[in-house]
DNA sequence: GAGTCATTTCGTCACCTGGCGAAATATCGT
DNA sequence: ACGATATTTCGCCAGGTGACGAAATGACTC
């Protein structure tokens, strides 16, 4: 069944609500993605992003397109959620955590896809450490 | 402490979150109200518009004046925080349910409030029967 | 001071959310 | 068929959310 515009604009700022799914979506803007590099970036466990990313999905506010045992996610294409997401990221454009992300995320897209995503992987074995997020689980020492 | 652009976001889409409060917003966009024309529309307890309300202060979105013990809302005037209301309200111009409460609340304002507002009051009493909304709790039978 | 009133706070309940590890699923390479 | 891999689903847990009625608060009237 077709559901109101208001229950629909519920359904958008629900999964904006969420410093993850915003760091997400974020990061989608320079580009697809797999689960592994975003796993990579925050610093969740692969579940936790999943999960996010469904959310997502099911706002409509991402796509996946299946590649084998490979999912590669993207920014939905309708030009009215897009527009939406420019709004939101355009106050964000300076923002610490954002623009952290964004370093890691250039350097971990120069690291085959093959590598990178290994569930073994140690980042330090890539000269990368990535400081820990600036608030949530799994924070560790500095 | 000041908290960044994207836990600022985070508690904007946080408060946009929930039918109650978008319905709150539209409203108050006619202009300022109490809490029992609010609850009046809404239909619901007036502790759950007080909290709902709480949100919104807290959220930045709205503005109290108390004048004795009526208390007046009414939308932040920080021009930022109306831009980002104006877009959002936008695309809910034509959502049935907030088209039956501004037409709900035209017909609330013409009654004096020191008569709307008794916590005994039957809106029948006043010639006005609301449809209950369009889903949410205390949803009367039709 | 007592009673009334508008509003807020409190405590409770049912349900939801977001984290995790483990298991399951689907795909690929051998 | 088996092992490996990327990803998703499941179950669990702690905490949060949104509804309510009752009580409390502060202002007003007498």
């Amino acid at each position: 069944m077709t559901r109101s515009a208001l229950a629909l604009r519920v359904e958008f700022h629900k999964a904006l609500a969420n410093p993850v799914r915003l760091r997400i979506l974020a990061m989608l803007r320079s580009g697809s993605l797999c689960v592994c590099q975003i796993t990579a970036v925050l610093r969740l466990a692969a579940s936790t992003v999943s999960a996010h990313l469904g959310e997502l999905r099911r706002a409509g506010l991402v796509s996946e397109r299946k590649d084998g045992r490979w999912v590669e996610y993207r920014l939905a294409e309708d030009p009215a959620t897009r527009a939406l997401l420019d709004g939101v990221f355009r106050d964000l454009e300076r923002d610490g955590q954002l623009r952290d992300d964004a370093a890691l995320l250039t350097r971990l897209r120069t690291v085959p896809l093959e590598r990178l995503c290994r569930v073994d992987l140690d980042l330090a074995q890539l000269g990368i450490s990535p400081r820990p997020p600036r608030s949530g689980p799994r924070q560790e020492e500095r």
